[in-house]
DNA sequence: CAAGAATCCTGCCAGC
DNA sequence: TGCTGGCAGGATTCTT
């Protein structure tokens, strides 16, 4: 379950492992993996092979490696990959056993590590993109992330404003803001105090501000923890950081004591998934039309 | 056109 | 013991 923090650890192991090699060969052994490349796994294969990878950047949950072409001076394509649910990016050397779910592998002219793409419910996938070095045409519509120095605060209040939904909701849309996951998005509110079943039409510039603050404190603390163990060959996405080595002070607490102010957290179901919250410190909103009369508990 | 629901997938765990 | 059903969740696709 990557979020920004871990597929920002994971960028940062690609670009220590692998910027600056050439592709020699590339396997693909289970064609899911793929399946965002129109022209299917063989096309993917042959445009990596001989390509030098010139960089590894990010939006939001999503990662490309700019690939110069042999012959090239700048690169053109990019390798786009998504770790979905479950999708883990490994340097490996060659004599590593096969993943049980190994299903892209690449190697490189120098001979040295490989990078493996293993996944077990293949909700992640790599593609090629054409002409996508600088920012991949399908992923135009995902946003900045809070992260990204030219997000734009009073343009992401703005936009809150004009939705018709839930704070949460909108935390959760890759199209407003991007990184954010389920996990997150609960321990943000928590932090904001904020309800995640708000109205973003009625919130105000200091809540949008409070808001986004917390975001970035939450994923900047994952960060602080998770960035410390990609110091190895091992690029990890699921063992080692983020979340997993934090303290979460609402996500998966069901009927244990909020943290500040002790009454239990609950949990509610929400888009096929749950959302965790503390019910003093996080206020359900009021129905606007029905005078004043609270809100059911629900989401 | 936009909001929300359904869908994909496998491992794990509770319950019988 | 071994089966079954529920749950986990990001992004795309479908429906309303």
């Amino acid at each position: 379950m990557p979020e920004l923090p871990e597929v920002e650890v994971v960028r940062r192991g690609l670009e220590t492992w692998v910027v600056g090699r050439t592709i020699a060969h590339v396997e693909v052994t289970h064609e899911r993996a793929v399946r965002r490349h129109l022209a299917g796994p063989l096309d993917f294969a042959d445009t990596l092979v001989g390509s030098r990878v010139h960089a590894a950047m990010r939006r939001g949950k999503y990662l490309w490696l700019p690939l110069v072409a042999p012959g090239a001076e700048e690169p053109e394509d990019a390798l786009l990959a998504h770790l979905g649910m479950s999708g883990q990016l490994l340097v490996e050397q060659p004599e590593t056993p096969r993943q049980k779910h190994l299903h892209v592998r690449l190697t490189f002219t120098d001979g040295g590590n490989e990078l493996r793409f293993v996944d077990q419910r293949t909700f992640g996938g790599l593609a090629v993109e054409r002409g996508g070095a600088t920012l991949p045409p399908s992923m135009a519509h995902i946003a900045r992330d809070p992260l990204d120095p030219l997000f734009d605060d009073v343009l992401f209040h703005a936009a809150l404003r004009r939705r018709n939904t839930e704070v949460k909701r909108a935390l959760l849309d890759q199209s407003l803001i991007s990184g954010i996951g389920n996990i997150y998005a609960d321990e943000a509110l928590w932090r904001s105090k904020l309800h995640g079943a708000r109205p973003t039409g009625k919130l105000t510039l200091a809540q949008t501000t409070l808001l986004l603050a917390s975001v970035r404190d939450v994923m900047t603390d994952a960060l602080a923890v998770g960035g410390t163990s990609f110091d190895s060959l091992y690029v990890n996405v699921n063992g080692e950081s983020g979340y997993f080595s934090r303290d979460l002070d609402a996500y998966g607490r069901e009927d244990q004591p909020c943290n500040r102010c002790a009454t239990a957290i609950r949990r509610v179901s929400f888009m096929n998934r749950s959302s965790y919250f503390c019910p003093a410190c996080q206020r359900p909103p009021r129905l606007s039309a029905a005078a004043g009369r609270p809100a059911p508990q629900q989401h």
